[in-house]
DNA sequence: CGCACCATGTAATGCGTTACATGATTTT
DNA sequence: AAAATCATGTAACGCATTACATGGTGCG
């Protein structure tokens, strides 16, 4: 499925590995994420695959680098994936929720702190939502003025995490104010 | 992390990874699922790690049956896995987002239908919650009645995926709503 | 008669993570 | 002087999925 993803930002312009982890790192990755090595490993799979293109570009000073360019068929492969829909829901791995779930085990003090750290974590990347991702979706708009429907999906999926966020906290609140009184 | 899970189900009572399987999913599948074979293998590992004992029990017209028990070291590593509070977020992977960051590339009418299809789904799964999920935890409950503290903290665990499903059910009909009028 | 259920497992494959290796430039 | 950034990749490992193999019982 990475492969969608890394052919999702080749379609807007050719760019190098290194780019791609970059632009996910400030947009996908918290519903989307991979590490540097498997973009690589990736990368060569889809030119194998004669879905994207690769030439090497010198650079004085700097690592030579590879600028992947998309295919006519990474493209062709790149829409069928988002034109066919999903018949199954995605698979979920909650730790917390795990844990929670067999935290009979433990003193109430122990959920709550558990609960206490989550809650943090939650809170900070609610932050993050709020405010660096709708102002680095707001710039990428002001830059690219030509992208109006990408910024308008961008901002739909960054409310869904702000929103799953939201709903974390609160859900975490809940639990803590349940578990204080013991 | 499968382990966790299985440890956690062992220690209610001993029994075999069929039967690990089929708790799976009647409880934990939303937050933590497992394939049977996965289970095996894991059993296994558990096994050579003396994390579980166990027994081949026959039968008479079914399968033999293994039969695998908690040892002392597996509960205390059960403890310790419950204990530790993770310091980073889950990593999610929502297929549906991913697909709708890059749906620009689509027509609004092919949008409109992969949201009618995840939210069909979507529907569904919160129906689940909200009657079979809370269901089957009220009748353990009544089973068991010892295991009050357990079951309030499946029933935080079935919260939560009803607050999801509500909460994606929503955020889909925004979009419907939004994309309706193209 | 066929399907679902009970019950176990192996093998192949896919996908991802972590660790390792290299090395110059720019920033703190 | 140290750390971060730019830039690429391989190797080992871990974890999960899918396919394959086996075979009796019970139900509609």
């Amino acid at each position: 499925m990475l492969k969608f993803a890394i052919l999702g930002f080749l379609n807007y312009a050719p760019m190098t590995g290194y780019e791609i982890k970059q632009r996910i790192d400030r947009s996908t990755t918290h519903f989307w994420h991979a590490e540097l090595s498997q973009i690589y490993v990736t990368l060569k799979e889809l030119q194998k695959n004669e879905e994207v293109t690769s030439t090497l570009e010198e650079q004085s000073g700097r690592p030579d680098k590879r600028v992947y360019t998309i295919t006519p068929k990474g493209r062709q492969d790149l829409h069928q994936w988002l034109e066919d829909s999903q018949v199954e829901l995605s698979p979920k791995k909650e730790l917390l929720i795990l844990k929670i779930f067999f935290a009979a085990q433990l003193e109430p003090w122990q959920v709550r702190s558990q609960l206490q750290t989550a809650l943090s974590l939650h809170r900070k990347q609610l932050e993050y939502y709020r405010h660096e991702a709708a102002e680095s979706i707001r710039a990428s708009g002001a830059e690219f003025p030509l992208l109006t429907q990408d910024v308008r999906m961008w901002e739909a999926t960054r409310r869904f995490g702000e929103q799953y966020e939201e709903l974390y906290v609160h859900w975490i609140e809940e639990m803590l104010a349940e578990f204080s009184e013991e």
